[in-house]
DNA sequence: CATTTAATGATAATGGTTTTCATTTTTAAT
DNA sequence: ATTAAAAATGAAAACCATTATCATTAAATG
């Protein structure tokens, strides 16, 4: 139903990369595909820690670290002290949005409207900016930052 | 030569928010505008420390905050533990610009080519986004993220 | 099965950032 | 000016998310 054999999508990306497909791993990214949040490594860890007690906080965090790294999932700082993390591409997830940040309760607002500009304009600043720093790029992140009505 | 009487371009920001125009404040947006760097609280505390010792740490991490709440720096997270932060808009200093990320390592580059694209589409968006959802847009981030030529 | 390598988890340590609170400075009022 | 009220400051302590350490366990390899 989806890749070869009867992995999950990203377990082709780990066999690339070496990586071994263990339990702890797998729970974290069921996990993360199971919620349309932006979610930080200790709500991980809590939801993880209910499926299987002996999965520990440190574990979270370095498969977290390796999914970002691997382009897997996105690392996100919106100010509160928190790392937040989400999937890059969840299937019959959440779809592709961006960010509407308040500077003053750092409220965060995501947004999925207005994608279509985007995608060209996206397309075509990755395509040079690629060739022009020999970069590997995989992903965007696009926030705009002001204040909310309730903050005014 | 800049804004009303004899005060610099941030005064009046100052003034509307009722915040006092104070020698700790005055500092730092010194330091601010004299570097092109995406520098750290501890970068800016070194540097005021050593034209009025007085200064301390913590105020320099309010000063920061407030300045990032008005808009007038930005304040980054690369991944390594430590925010960075930099004006909005430098006068005389570096030129608007965006960031291109390396997953592995985190180097940063910065970019400021392709901007004309950008500015019709992010000029387009944010007035949509502005509506839609009632917020006062100042500003924007674009990031890219990918893994750069000698990580790979 | 034996061996090597990777991954894990409990704990301790780290360190950037925030809180606390007494003091000082600034503004507004008298 | 003098005084009273409010805002800003700084030293030190507290916080807390994240990372390093290291002994143990699990997985891949031949």
């Amino acid at each position: 139903m989806m890749g070869r054999g009867r992995g999950a999508w990203w377990q082709d990306r780990f066999a690339d990369r070496g990586a071994r497909i263990t339990a702890p791993r797998e729970v974290v990214l069921e996990i993360l595909q199971e919620t349309d949040d932006h979610v930080t490594a200790a709500d991980v860890y809590v939801k993880a820690h209910e499926r299987n007690p002996s999965i520990g906080l440190t574990t979270v965090y370095r498969t977290l670290d390796m999914l970002t790294q691997m382009g897997i999932v996105q690392k996100f700082d919106f100010g509160d002290g928190k790392a937040r993390y989400e999937l890059v591409n969840n299937p019959g997830g959440k779809k592709h949005h961006h960010h509407l940040v308040c500077l003053r309760c750092k409220a965060i607002v995501d947004y999925t409207e207005f994608l279509d500009d985007e995608l060209e304009f996206i397309g075509k600043t990755q395509q040079r900016l690629s060739k022009k720093y020999d970069f590997d790029i995989t992903d965007h992140a696009i926030s705009f930052y002001g204040v909310c009505a309730r903050c005014r």
